[in-house]
DNA sequence: CCTACCGATCGGTAGG
DNA sequence: CCTACCGATCGGTAGG
């Protein structure tokens, strides 16, 4: 099958991707984790940049989904609680790292490299995501759920130490992704929503 | 001064490791923000690595000896005060993050492409530095001063957001770093130590 | 600090 | 999907 030789290229250029860098990774090097020589590859792509972007647009598109859905659910089973839909959007940011760290390595670290057009294009695409939390604060903010005052620097803030997990998760790790999304849900919610300080 | 140099030398090589990675660099690079020629370099320095290192090294001390004089304030101003000692820790890293974003930034995240033995003797030093975050909240959680339950949780999470500083921190942006170690001061505080959830 | 140069490796193409 | 190969660039050395 055609699609899935594009695709384990696309894997493997993922996780290697994510453990050296997109400049520290040769063609060469993703041919031999697929056992081929490396001018095979282009017969499957076009160019090293063209996997990159395939990987940073999948990922994106994931986190994207991801955050619509959680956003949708929270708010048809509690409309209006910014508390409980804060908690269903840092849950479904933890899993969409989780589920493929290779993705979301490449998606948070190495957009970079990409030519400028994409670069802007992917750097729009993150602006609109975290726009998800900031306007998600801002609500809480107005609704008097919150008690922090920078709706910008809280989710800049929530968001990094949310992309941290992709440095330090381990699949088969002492917590596993419901148990660290617990844990995020428990210390973002804190943060927020505390009355006392 | 040959000194001088040498240290012009590694303060480009910071930036730019930081903006492209030590990969997406070239000693050539290097060179030209010096406006000399490549081979050049080498009358100061032995080798690309060698630089790397000068600056993980000169970073991972910064972050040291800031962290212990905060540590050591703190402990004389306010003895057995967890919150107030972590405020002084969170301060101490925020000032090294923006005295020199560059140096942070490759501490941060380009020390995978130092040779093994330097990788270990940086990757103890970290596991050392996060351990006064850790061991200071294990102390809180023992004092009944913070309502959280895992110190190696808190104290990664915690740490992932300080360093996240250095993606996003402008110097002539609209926060000040001053301003930037109050927030999350602030933010990390009512994380570790809010009473009502 | 320069020019001239080294072998190795880079992303990618030609042709089968 | 392979071999053979391209020009460009890599980190680094020799010699001045």
């Amino acid at each position: 099958m055609v699609e899935s030789r594009r695709r384990a290229i696309e894997d493997v250029a993922s996780e290697l991707f994510r453990a050296n860098g997109y400049a520290g990774t040769s063609v060469r090097d993703i041919a031999r984790a697929l056992s081929l020589q490396g001018p095979s590859l282009y017969a499957h792509v076009t160019s090293k940049e063209d996997v990159l972007w395939a990987i940073v647009d999948r990922a994106a598109s994931r986190f994207e989904a991801g955050a619509d859905a959680a956003l949708a659910r929270a708010g048809s089973e509690r409309p209006g609680d910014p508390v409980h839909a804060m908690a269903a959007l840092v849950r479904a940011h933890v899993h969409a790292v989780t589920e493929d760290v290779g993705d979301a390595g490449v998606f948070v670290n190495e957009w970079r490299s990409l030519a400028p057009a994409r670069r802007e294009a992917i750097l729009a695409r993150r602006d609109a995501y975290e726009d998800r939390f900031r306007n998600l604060i801002a609500e809480g903010i107005g609704v008097g759920a919150f008690g922090i005052t920078d709706p910008a620097v809280a989710s800049t803030v929530i968001l990094t130490a949310l992309n941290g997990v992709v440095t330090w998760y381990e699949p088969d790790g002492r917590l596993t992704a419901d148990r660290i999304a617990d844990h995020l849900v428990g210390l973002i919610g804190r943060m927020l929503a505390c009355e006392t300080l």
